[in-house]
DNA sequence: ACAACTTGTCACCGTTCGGTTACTCTGGAT
DNA sequence: ATCCAGAGTAACCGAACGGTGACAAGTTGT
């Protein structure tokens, strides 16, 4: 499912959480975080931590992709036929 | 690409932003936040804010997937010729 | 009718957030 | 050698975080 705003994150978790049988303690509880901010983060809280997120989305057995769109893909001045000269030279100056 | 920890965001968003040509100061002005925070977000912040998170990856044009893992499908008891029926009465029952 | 379960909400609290401003440091370009 | 954009870091601050414990409301099963 694709994710847009920390409501569609709220319904998803909280869609996936029911369709595995398990009340908000047991997540909560498995994740390592309180009752009271699983309730936050289903209502679609925006100030939670990213980091709590992610190991609830594990303990729901979920994984996050990104994917970057194409219609965005080379930026400035670049071109179809030079895309990647740029960012692999970037790459290997930031690592020697 | 698929994210497992925040230093797997942090990375990803780092390289993005790099390879559409800009600065960290360009994607907090555009994301409408600080220098700051992307810099520590890039570093695999965990306790960034899930809102803020997402309006970065927007302006970075990218769009995130969350994906249920088919292993972990059906929970508790149910077994594979009655994969659903449970979670289409729990849906039904929450929403009347 | 009753108890058990689940969810939403509340007040309290110590901790940490994110923004601002200013300073350093490195790498390229002139 | 000099200049400068870009990135990392620091101190300060009000605001909000997330955890705890408790309570009310709705439901499900007996």
């Amino acid at each position: 499912m694709r994710i847009r705003t920390v409501a569609d994150l709220g319904a998803f978790i909280r869609e996936r959480r029911t369709k595995l049988g398990m009340d908000q303690i047991a997540l909560a509880k498995k994740t390592g975080t309180s009752r009271k901010w699983l309730v936050e983060v289903e209502q679609g809280k925006p100030r939670a931590e990213i980091g709590l997120i992610l190991r609830t989305l594990k303990s729901l057995g979920v994984s996050v992709d990104l994917e970057a769109d194409s219609s965005r893909a080379t930026p400035s001045i670049g071109n179809a036929r030079t895309p990647d000269i740029n960012s692999v030279l970037d790459a290997l100056k930031k690592r020697p």
